[in-house]
DNA sequence: AATGTGACGGACC
DNA sequence: TGGTCCGCCACAT
């Protein structure tokens, strides 16, 4: 960390805010990219959770996509993913869809 | 240095 | 309601 030495970078704050995510509960992408100081960089969480080394040692299967579903194509993770949240007890409806209002997390309002 | 990529999101039509 | 386009960010080539 040369850059600082609280390593306070997008990334870190991103993949900090992730590991706070408690299990049963869920977090968007949009939303991590705000808490982490960029509302716009929402592209550049997509990269952490794509990035394989990045992902290491994160609830990365308690992210999803702001409709409320999971991202991951079936075939490639999706199974893996929806299985982890609702051992967790995160409940899927027809749709494969998650009910953001019970389960996205608040932080503040835990 | 420029371009491509990626598990998105929001605006538009 | 749903498909398409554009904008954002970070990293690899």
């Amino acid at each position: 960390m040369s850059q600082n030495t609280f390593s306070s970078t997008f990334a870190e704050r991103v993949k900090q805010f992730i590991k706070t995510i408690p299990a049963g509960k869920v977090a968007t992408y949009g939303q991590i990219a705000m808490m982490a100081g960029n509302p716009g960089g929402v592209r550049g969480v997509v990269w952490i959770l794509h990035s394989s080394s990045q992902k290491a040692n994160l609830p990365w299967h308690r992210v999803i996509n702001g409709k409320g579903k999971i991202s991951l194509p079936q075939g490639h993770g999706f199974e893996e993913q929806k299985t982890r949240l609702e051992a967790e007890g995160v409940q899927f409806d027809e749709e494969d869809r998650i009910d953001l209002d019970r389960f996205l997390w608040q932080p503040g309002n835990q």
